[in-house]
DNA sequence: GTACTAACGGAACTACGGTTCCATTAAGAC
DNA sequence: GTCTTAATGGAACCGTAGTTCCGTTAGTAC
């Protein structure tokens, strides 16, 4: 959000073959330096501020160029569409950020509960959130950015869950990656189906039952054995 | 979505205070007979079939009036916006279907875990709950209408956990609500969040994980007394 | 059956999100 | 410093989602 460096770098090459000219690339990508730069942050920070007041569909982009201070044209061409703004943001608000360490397996999840529930419960970023999914549901390019978002948070917490297996305080077998999701799930599902409120009792449970539902082996791989990778 | 009865009755009598002619009701409500109820009939269905189709974003209400074969001017007089329609939409969406028993807990949780998932996998269903999901995002309107969808069919489930409380399988103060409710979380949020397959292991799990939890009391009510009723 | 009018629907209109054009600014190479 | 041209931004333009107008259709009362 603060920094800015060239997005849409994992583009598949082209989307049909022998399109256009061949080289020709995006703008942004000759002169990345000083103005593009600061361009990119602006509007960028700028689609946050707007994203938490308005919501997903009361957006456009001529709003977020005001905020920006930037010409409309130049968000246009840059970024093209809502959607293809928020893949960009996504992939910005990627980075990850230090995870607390608790040396225990619950105060790891119970740590990673709270977090999550801050998160989701802060106005600004709950509603930044809940747009982003939204978004996220009408175009596959930003669903795929979300999903990098998430695969990224979950491996950062992954490992608390991969110590206990090693220590034997959860079942060899062990889906790690499905442990910390469980955490989050509860608390997603608040947020955005029923409404219910994202307490600090809600962050408890969550933890409390992705603890006990791991520690009864119900994230154990089972039967087939397609489900070995990280999926 | 079959047949059609007047929805915005939970309207809150009025926005503004003294606003038009006190008397004036939204059209459809004098003469909510033949032509009235087979419009509303095909313009919900149809939107339910443009949203599967195009997702939320997408949608426009002259393309829904046009497959209903509906003048466009009806459906912005009855409805106004497409986050209106989708409220309406859900609201016919809330009426419960008869469950299953399997007479036990774990058994009736898989049988919910089973039939939410395939209404999720399936390619219309899916696209239709997650722009429902998208809208409310948007919209307060919406929002509430899926808040009570849920609810309603949450409320549909919990007395398989509330018997299992009355014959001491899960433990006394058990928030039976959130049992129900921990069998869905981790499959929407595979369908919204992660993007993770939802496959026969994910419904597995997701009971598994709910049963393994409700056992070891993750979900009896704590502290507070401030969460009694089904919030 | 007739009368009354709620509700519908086609067509013209409006407003605004999104595009195109081109002059201006400044990044990067030397 | 100069030169080249990538990138920006204002202004005019365009297409379409959403509105208004008004004549037509058909529920409901009698």
């Amino acid at each position: 959000m603060t920094t800015a460096q060239p997005p849409e770098t994992e583009e598949p090459d082209s989307e049909e073959p022998g399109a256009e000219e061949p080289g020709t690339d995006e703008p942004g990508t000759v002169r990345p330096g000083g103005r593009t730069a600061r361009v990119r942050a602006a509007v960028l920070r700028a689609a946050g501020d707007a994203l938490a007041e308005h919501g997903f569909a009361q957006l456009d982009l001529a709003d977020i160029a005001r905020r920006a201070g930037v010409g409309k044209t130049t968000v246009y061409r840059r970024w093209g569409t809502v959607t293809g703004l928020l893949a960009d943001l996504l992939a910005d608000m990627a980075r990850t950020s230090p995870r607390t360490e608790t040396g225990s397996l619950l105060g790891d999840l119970e740590a990673n509960a709270r977090l999550v529930r801050r998160t989701l419960a802060d106005p600004r970023q709950g509603r930044l959130f809940r747009a982003v999914i939204a978004a996220a549901t009408c175009d596959e390019r930003t669903a795929a950015a979300l999903h990098r978002f998430y695969e990224s948070r979950i491996a950062e917490w992954e490992p608390c869950a991969r110590q206990a297996v090693e220590r034997g305080e959860l079942p060899q077998g062990t889906d790690t990656h499905e442990v910390i999701r469980a955490v989050s799930a509860p608390l997603y599902y608040r947020l955005l189906a029923t409404g219910a409120p994202l307490d600090e009792e809600s962050a408890h449970r969550a933890a409390q039952a992705a603890y006990a539902a791991a520690c009864a082996g119900a994230y154990v791989r089972e039967h087939t054995g397609v489900y070995e990778a990280q999926g």
